[in-house]
DNA sequence: ATGGCACCGATTGTTCAACAATAATAGCCG
DNA sequence: CGGCTATTATTGTTGAACAATCGGTGCCAT
């Protein structure tokens, strides 16, 4: 049964990203490897692959854990979009296919906020901004993006309260498409800035919250 | 004995990037195992690390060979660094730690250029650029630039000419680091922004000279 | 009781040997 | 000479084994 390998990455990236495992959950390799039905030495080399996209913590001798991002995670994965999303917006044509997929998303998310499933919001928001990222046509920056984005579920998980992360975003999405199609990229970009801005602080605000009770 | 992989991975990851096994080279489980003194499922581990860093590229079935750059894969480098770089530099104090490192790297590489070390010059060039990225205090960014640096070199390794490469830029490091703390980031981030395109260009254009013969 | 210490158990790190599955190659046939 | 088949070398995966390390347990001395 060979090839197992890259289904498993992925199957594992899926379902830690669903919060299957709660973020800081120690994975062990004898119980996982057997749940999953595979040799240990197999779901190490998985284990390597998802350590290096940051969705798991490998501490030497210790196994690995669901990454369990903190405060100094958020900060640096939103300063990490800044760079990225509103250069890739304010250079982005109109006329790029990622256009279509930044429409499909809001549509869904408005969709989800109708019928208050939150975490489908959440998904679509996540595309909304990969279809950003994606105006850039640029492989590398995209993986970023994704890894990023990945660890960001992670961190939304750790918050679980997903209206208030995800519901107010909606409306902006809808805003921004608007403004990137009607006056162009640097507008939008210009928005995307302060529309991060306030995502961060939406976060963090959950987050310190979480640490009070 | 234990941990051996962090050091594995680096050892190898060191020994790919200075151009011991060159850019396509197909890298055999048993043989480099056996030539390593690891066993291949440790050797396996490395090679997963090494593929999601992009040094190295996995076809299923037919193993790994070290990665070997061509025209897009240089764009895309390019394109993605001059979303970080210039961004990092305008945005960076002239009080960052991080300026001393672009200080050094400066003097290292016109040092290294006066003795006609190329591939030192080369080093130094790569760890000035680091240094800007370090600005950013981001690191994912980092991480990302990491990366693509190492790839970067080894498109280099292909056209393996490296005073071309590297020479001209020692004195734009000097002009460009001048710039920042006379001038301010944002100056220093216009400068850059053609300094990255002058270097596009330069590869770009010896690459397709090797292609022509 | 408490603090430090040696031991013990569980888990990871690593190896080895085997087999299955696949891709490239070589050789065969038409 | 071109296409098909069989061979072969390599990767994919497994299971078992042992070494190394970490964390906790319980003992001992104070």
């Amino acid at each position: 049964m060979p090839d197992v390998e890259d289904t498993l990455t992925n199957a594992l990236r899926r379902r830690i990203i669903d919060g299957e495992f709660a973020p800081g959950t120690r994975l062990s390799e004898i119980s996982l490897a057997e749940k999953l039905g595979v040799s240990r030495n197999t779901l190490r080399e998985a284990f390597r692959v998802l350590a290096e996209q940051g969705l798991i913590e490998h501490v030497p001798h210790r196994g690995v854990s669901v990454a369990s991002p903190g405060v100094a995670d958020v900060v640096d994965i939103y300063r990490a979009r800044r760079y990225v999303e509103p250069a890739a917006l304010a250079a982005g044509s109109p006329l790029h296919p990622a256009v279509a997929a930044m429409r499909e998303a809001v549509e869904q998310g408005e969709t989800s906020l109708e019928a208050r499933d939150w975490r489908t919001v959440g998904t679509a928001n996540m595309a909304f901004h990969d279809a950003i990222v994606a105006l850039a046509d640029s492989p590398r920056l995209e993986r970023l993006f994704r890894d990023i984005a990945a660890e960001l579920r992670l961190a939304f998980l750790e918050i679980d309260n997903p209206e208030a992360l995800h519901a107010p975003f909606v409306t902006r999405n809808r805003a921004l498409l608007e403004t990137f199609l009607e006056q162009g990229g640097p507008a939008a970009a210009a928005e995307l800035q302060d529309y991060l801005v306030l995502s961060e602080r939406t976060v963090l605000g959950a987050f310190t919250r979480l640490r009070h009770g």
